[in-house]
DNA sequence: CTTAGGG
DNA sequence: CCCTAAG
């Protein structure tokens, strides 16, 4: 089958979804799925190219496992409100998911992965999947997914996510997504059956292939349905996320981090499975639930969003957030800094002296997306305390010290000098304080290596 | 806008 | 890390 059908099929899916139309809709909701669209897109494009040439499954698999780790994260974070009173959508739900299935099954991945579910399918439907259904079917089970009656013509992504809902809704009893999907796979042949009619499906087309905005790609019409006012509380979360999302976007290079949230969906997975009663237990894994995540997270900390220059070896976590559950803030966690890391930092203050945190990140740091020259300061903050901390320490408590975390000799004591120059904390006294004026002569006798110090022309 | 300093 | 004041 060639991405046409599916498309086809996808655009009559959603002329269905439309024609019903539950109205409704979450305009958030919608517009955060948008957003995980779009970051996926590229994995569109990947996926188109499978389609075409059932080859080179695997050489996406990682990629997508990125990508889908990071919808995952935001999938997770996003509430989509449950499904919950609507019958009337059961079958175009069943319809999405049949697409879904087809689409596996033409990527030819294992339909039934169980807990990984969807390495090698596109991400989307992974995202899709697992976030509605965790969503959907364990977070909120009360309220009605009126982001998904919006009929966004672009969305591979969000049929899925409907399907998924919708599976869950109905069948209750198949808390697995390995039943579901084996239905899926036995309903894509009536899928074919579909004839297909809407313009949607240029729209879609479109989106795949320029993985551009999701919204442009919108029909007017459909955009018209599309106005609701949302909640404030959506709203603020939508710009939250909105801002966010962006930045990960832009650098592109910047893998996406969030491995963290891939176990979470595991976990939440097997909560669902484990708890088939639905409803009542669905409480209880919301509830429950963050809180393996979080630990998970921990565990497994892994290396991400470090690019060429950082330095690959040294796996900082990344991850780690404490509270992410709702929508990611502002990164708001703090990307411990990993040693070749406070090594640059100690050179470049070396090199370009201390105030200049906007250099060294500049020069140093250019590739490190987060770490701003603020955080450099507040890094280089906590290295003069520490060392100092160390100098007064006894032998005893050092070494406690040296077992906790690995601060190389040679970088303390480079720290240190450092820190006898510059008096960043104006510690008590400043006793160098000197230096930072009158600096030269200081420096040059103390080691040539700090020389530039403060140098470098003070603006 | 960038730093410094405090929370 | 975050926020705010100051240059």
């Amino acid at each position: 089958m060639n991405r046409e059908e599916y498309l086809r099929k996808c655009s009559n899916m959603k002329c269905q979804r439309v024609d019903e139309s539950y109205v409704p809709a979450l305009q958030d909701e919608v517009m955060e799925v948008e957003h995980l669209l779009a970051e996926p897109r590229n994995d569109h494009a990947s996926l188109d190219g499978c389609l075409d040439s059932h080859t080179t499954l695997n050489d996406k698999d990682d990629l997508e496992l990125e990508v889908l780790d990071g919808l995952l994260d935001d999938v997770e974070i996003d509430d989509l409100e449950g499904t919950d009173g609507f019958s009337g959508a059961c079958e175009e739900y069943l319809l999405d998911f049949e697409f879904a299935g087809k689409f596996e099954e033409v990527l030819g991945s294992d339909p039934f992965e169980g807990s990984l579910l969807q390495n090698s399918s596109s991400e989307s439907h992974s995202s899709g999947l697992s976030g509605s259904s965790i969503v959907g079917g364990v977070l909120e089970s009360t309220k009605v997914p009126i982001a998904q009656s919006e009929c966004k013509n672009d969305s591979l992504d969000e049929t899925v996510t409907y399907e998924s809902h919708g599976t869950f809704r109905n069948n209750p009893s198949q808390p697995s997504k390995v039943n579901c999907r084996y239905n899926i796979s036995l309903d894509i042949q009536h899928l074919q059956g579909l004839d297909n009619d809407c313009q949607v499906a240029s729209g879609l087309l479109t989106c795949k292939k320029e993985k551009g905005l999701v919204e442009k790609c919108q029909p007017a019409a459909l955009r018209e349905k599309r106005f609701r006012k949302p909640t404030q509380r959506y709203i603020e979360e939508f710009s939250d996320s909105r801002s966010k999302e962006k930045v990960p976007t832009a650098d592109t290079k910047a893998k996406h981090s969030s491995d963290s949230s891939c176990n979470v969906f595991h976990i939440r997975i097997k909560a669902l499975k484990e708890s088939p009663s639905e409803k009542s237990s669905n409480e209880n894994s919301d509830l429950i639930l963050p809180e393996l995540q979080v630990s998970k997270g921990r565990l497994k900390k892994e290396e991400l969003e470090y690019d060429e220059e950082s330095f690959p070896s040294e796996s900082e976590d990344g991850c780690s957030t404490t509270k992410r559950s709702r929508r990611n803030d502002r990164r708001k966690h703090q990307k411990m800094w990993t040693l070749p890391e406070v090594m640059k930092l100690v050179e470049g203050i070396s090199e370009y002296g201390v105030g200049r945190w906007t250099d060294i990140k500049r020069f140093l740091f250019s590739s490190s997306s987060y770490r701003t020259p603020i955080d450099l300061r507040d890094k280089w903050r906590n290295l003069l305390r520490a060392s100092s901390a160390q100098k007064n320490k006894t032998e005893a408590e050092q070494n406690d010290e040296l077992a906790l975390r690995p601060l190389p000799f040679n970088v303390v004591h480079r720290v240190r000098e450092l820190a006898k120059i510059h008096p960043y904390p104006r510690q008590r006294g400043s006793k160098k304080s000197r230096v930072s004026q009158a600096g030269s002569f200081v420096i040059a006798k103390d080691s040539p290596s700090k020389r530039s110090v403060r140098r470098k022309k003070c603006t």
